[in-house]
Order: C-alpha cells, then sequence, then structure tokens
DNA sequence: CTGAAAGCGCTAACAT
DNA sequence: ATGTTAGCGCTTTCAG
C-alpha cells in the first residue's frame, strides 16, 4: 500500500534502507543506469511502490544542474495561435523529457520582461514567443547565458535564434489571389501597432502595390469586437475586397457587414488569415491563409533542445539564425469573387 | 553592466564576496528579511545587478522545502474554456508570488494521470481541470500528501476539494426559456461520454422533462465538424428545437443547417452552451449560456493557496467541498424563438 | 546586525 | 556491481 496522509516527504534514503541498498543504487535503478543486479534492482522498485516514492525535482535539478523544464512565454494564451503552439511544444518537448513552464504576458511588454527574467531561474531554455519587449531587454536576455529561441519576431542584428512563419508569403498569397479575380482597390484592416506580426503583413502589402494593387490601410486590432467596429469605415473606404488581419477580425466584420445587408462575396470580398477552425463553417466561409502553428510548435521545441544540446560554447553555428520559416497555405473559400 | 557570455553560474557565493559580505546577508537582502544595514544591503544589491545575479529556483526550492510553483493539468489547452482558466488561474497565483506549470493531457485519462504524477514532483499544489482518470487513480493522487483541488468534476465519496460551473442550472434555464417559447420537444445534441459536463447537462435534461419537455437525446461530440456532422440527423430527429453540448457544436450544425436551407429561428430553434467569442457574431447570433471561465480560474486560484497555507494537518474543513459552484448566466439572441 | 555552518534530496566521481 | 562521499546553491538555526 501507498503510505497516506501528509507524513515527511519520502525520501531516497529511506527508499535505499527499505530495499537495504545504498542510495546510489537506488540512484541507478531510478535512472535506468548501468548493470544493476535484477534482484537488487527488484527491491529497490519494490521500496519504491510500497513507499511512494517520487524524487524531489528540486533536489535533481540542483545536483544535475539542469532543471529538465524550458519555459515558454507568450503574449496570450487565450489565443488559439499560442495556444496551439504551446500544445504542440510541450508535446514534443515531453518526448525529449523535458517539461514546460508557460507564462502569459498579457500582451504587458514590461511583464513580459519581468515573467522573462523569472523564467530564466526555473528553466534550462527559454522560448518567446512574438516578444513585444523592446530589444534592449531582448539583447539583455540574449547575454544572458541561457539558450533563448524566438518565435515570430525578428530582431535584426542582434544574433537570435528564431523559428517563424512566412506571413510574408500569405499575404502575398491573398494579395495575388484577389488580383488575379480582378481586383484593384482592397482595404487592410491592421492589426496591432507594434506587431511583427502586421510590420510583415505591411510589408508585403507594399509589394503587393508594385503589382498595381492599390491598399488603403485602416487601423482596426485583432480581435472580433474590433472587427465588427470596422466594418461601417471600412466600407467608406471604397475597395472591393476587405483584407483582415486576422479570422476574428474577418468574421466581426462579416458579422456586421450581414446586419448592414452588404453581401460577402458579391458586394463586397473578404479575407482573413491565420485559419481558425470555424473559418470553414461562417456563411459564407472563409478565404484564409492557414499558418502551421503545430507545426512552428514543433519546430520550435526542435529547435530549442538542439540549442540545448550543442550549448558547448555559445555563439556557434548562428548562420542558420531564421533557416526556419514556415510556408503557409491560401485556403480559397466563398468569402472572395470577381468584383461586381 | 551585466556579464556577458556563457560563464559559468553566478552564484550567491560570488556576489557575497563581490559585496564583501557573507551569503547569509545576500541571502537577507534577497528575501528582504530583518534589518540589514543599508550601506551593506546597498552594496549587495549593488553586486546583484552588476553580476547579474538571479538564484536558482532548484537551490531556493530545496532549502525552503517548496518550489513555489503550482501545476495544472487540462484536457486540452487549445479549448478556450481552458485557456482562459489557466489565464486567470495564472495571473491571480501569481499575486501570491507563484508560478504554474502547465501541462495538456490531450484529453488521454493515462497520460493525464502520468503527467499528474510528474507534476506533483515539481509543483506545490495542483490543480486537475476536468480530470478524465478514474476513480481510482484520483483518489491515489489525493492521498498523496499533496494539496489537490478538482475542477469542474465531482467524485462522490472521495473527499476532494472542488470548484465547479453550475452547469446544472445553466441548461434548466436553456430548457426553461425553450419552454416558455412555447416548445415541448427538443433535441441534445450530446457532448463526450465520459465527461462529467455531459453527465451534468443529461442530469438537468431528465430533470426538465419532468416539467413536460420532451428530449431526444443524440450522440455527437464537442467540436465544430461533429456539430456539422450531426445536422441531418438532429433534424430528422423531429423537434423544434436543437439543444447543442457547446457552442462549437452549435455553430456547425449552424453552418450545415444553412446550407440545408433550413433557418434558424424561424425553421428550428437553436443554442449552445459555455458562450465562446464568437457566439455574438454569427448570423443569428446564438442563444447560450455563459459560464464564468474567468472566475473559475480565479476561484481556483484563491482555493489552492488556501488549501496550502492551511495545510498544518490534512483533512480538515472538507466541509466546504463544493461551496463553489459558480452561477452562470443565460444570454438570449437570435438563434431561438417560438416554434412555428 | 552579521556570519559560520548544517542541512535540503539527489547525482556523480571515486573507491572497493 | 555496489557503496562512500563530496558537492549542487540556497535557507536557516545558532552564535557572536
Amino acid at each position: 500500500m501507498v503510505a497516506k496522509g501528509r507524513g515527511k516527504r519520502v525520501t531516497i534514503g529511506d527508499v535505499a534502507r527499505a530495499a537495504d541498498a545504498s542510495v546510489t543504487t537506488v540512484s541507478r535503478v531510478l535512472n535506468e543506469v548501468a548493470t544493476v543486479d535484477a534482484a537488487l534492482a527488484h527491491r529497490v522498485r519494490q521500496a519504491i511502490a510500497d513507499l511512494g516514492y517520487r524524487p524531489s525535482a528540486a533536489a535533481q535539478g540542483l545536483a544535475r544542474g539542469r532543471s529538465g523544464t524550458l519555459g515558454v512565454l507568450v503574449p496570450d494564451l487565450a489565443n488559439p495561435h499560442f495556444s496551439d503552439l504551446v500544445k504542440a511544444f510541450s508535446a514534443t518537448v515531453r518526448d525529449s523529457g523535458a517539461r514546460v513552464l508557460v507564462m502569459d504576458s498579457d500582451e504587458d511588454p514590461d511583464v513580459e520582461r519581468d515573467l522573462a527574467e523569472d523564467l530564466i531561474r526555473y528553466a534550462d531554455g527559454l522560448l518567446l514567443c512574438a516578444p513585444r519587449m523592446p530589444r534592449a531587454d531582448l539583447a539583455a536576455l540574449a547575454s544572458r547565458g541561457v539558450p533563448l529561441l524566438v518565435a515570430n519576431r525578428r530582431a535584426p542584428g542582434l544574433a537570435l535564434h528564431t523559428v517563424g512563419v512566412d506571413f510574408h508569403q500569405g499575404v502575398l498569397a491573398v494579395c495575388g489571389h484577389l488580383a488575379q479575380l480582378g481586383h484593384r482597390r482592397v482595404v487592410y484592416l491592421a492589426g496591432p501597432e507594434g506587431s511583427w506580426a502586421n510590420r510583415e503583413r505591411l510589408r508585403a502589402l507594399a509589394g503587393a502595390e508594385a503589382f498595381g494593387l492599390h491598399v488603403t490601410v485602416l487601423a482596426c486590432g485583432s480581435t472580433t469586437d474590433e472587427g465588427y467596429a470596422a466594418a461601417e469605415r471600412a466600407l467608406e473606404a471604397d475597395g472591393t475586397a476587405l483584407v483582415a488581419y486576422n479570422d476574428f477580425v474577418a468574421l466581426g466584420l462579416l458579422s456586421r457587414l450581414a446586419e448592414l445587408g452588404v453581401r460577402v462575396p458579391e458586394d463586397i470580398s473578404l479575407t482573413g488569415f491565420d485559419e481558425i477552425d470555424l473559418a470553414r463553417f461562417s456563411s459564407p466561409p472563409l478565404t484564409t491563409v492557414a499558418v502551421p502553428r503545430s507545426g512552428l510548435g514543433r519546430a520550435a521545441a526542435v529547435a530549442l533542445v538542439r540549442l540545448m544540446d550543442g550549448n558547448t560554447d555559445g555563439d556557434d553555428a548562428l548562420e542558420d539564425v531564421d533557416a526556419e520559416a514556415l510556408p503557409v497555405e491560401l485556403h480559397v473559400r466563398g468569402s472572395t469573387s470577381a468584383p461586381s
């Protein structure tokens, strides 16, 4: 039977005593090391089970010099973009025997820096997702000796290891699709000011203008509410297509347009970005760009683990920084058609 | 300046040396303890800054006997229900100086048990969200000495501390609303087999039958896809209203119904549950039940912290188990009307 | 007010 | 193959 109640913690010493072995031996069977005599090993395992012993993570961490924990910092866990990423990251990391400490900065750059500084005390490595903090803070973290990986933000000149999604190509695909359909004037409902994701989109939009597509940029945001609220302004901007920062904005727009009696795509075309599950189920279904959220999480996990393994002597091999820019995929559905 | 590069870890000893103080003193200023001489304290803080020193979490944890970390285990982080809960939980817990270790069991009961057993090695306390594991495993965990809190699952006879949402009342409210509108035959699209949330809904539905509402139960699931796929079966069941397990299912149904030319609510009424942000933005907007996800997260945090503070002698005060059953709120919108 | 020293529970040389 | 023992970095009595 397992000991019940709130007694003192069972230690490796207790197990050793119970199994009439040394702590080293117990440690060995625990870590599946060397050739421990079968009978002895069995006794130890028995004792472990009897006593309900679990090694203390703190003690192991201290002795080993690493915690077996990776830290992830996201701006908003409630955003499917990040929860999917974290999910995939955790699952992948777990396969290499580690755990994940997740923190949510609530989109606040200051909170973000503080949490990151706290996180590195616990973790062997750090994944920063779309960090909002200023370059200087990022640089400070980077020079801190902890394996650091940044997802979806580039910081030119900072020698950061990064993974990311090719937003640029995605927006270009959207614009190309629209242009082929015959659209010439599109309205972009912009995302959060500071975000790299938004800057990337703007950059791509600028590229599209070179192909003769005229783009009007309207400040909006990243939520359904903001999309809903921006609908009337968007209509006034006089385009034949609306390019939303993401699917939430698009669905907000769609909702308001329906109320206003504006038909999609007959009266105006609409595109989302960063495909969410529900995009297929709106009326009409949304033309949008699928980004590999889980793929990004997996890639980040692999990259970070590799970073930590080869951490013998610092900043070598930074040549393949940004090697990872995961491809995206345009999904054409009912919300886009030729302009009337 | 902060030391750069990947040198050996800076320890409290290094700081002591640099500040010409003892480690004890450094520890004191670190923990804001006692009256350390102002000048000395200042020297120490200076050294800390100069060296870029951060105390090792593992060492602190080992010495203090607690990690300052709480564990949370959810079936699916990508589900807004849980990500919102975790977000609120983390934020609240952070205010009392702790961190949160999040794990995702991917809805697998076995994985769930293993992760929970692993989590307790790291954490001072554990929050199990809607655990899918069998009673026996739950009981084993409970008798393990770690402060344990269970959210959204009741385990009769197990003396578990729990917090939860009043699903029962929510479903009753939905049924009442429908009945008042004049509906007599409703179809319930059921959620995951084993889930407590689904059982609670069924129980409430049974209660509603006592009021003369006839309920047909159809197996379905919890995703938009499953809702979409169930639409035609639901129609055949011959009710005047569809009660979906949750909003995802409802939106899937809505999407398919639109394709089939069935109008909501004119031809058939539809309700969701567990209001998601997008529920307000569908066409028509969804009548659904808002559950206090963040409130649940906060309540869990408060309860768990209290549990850990008063952990002097075990299973007292279990009288107020289940004291927390957070109220829900019916939001009537366009997807319900009187039957035709 | 400050410091020396004994652990916290585990791992990893280093013997045997 | 197994055991002894010295740390890992920090907190915390206990003296001074």
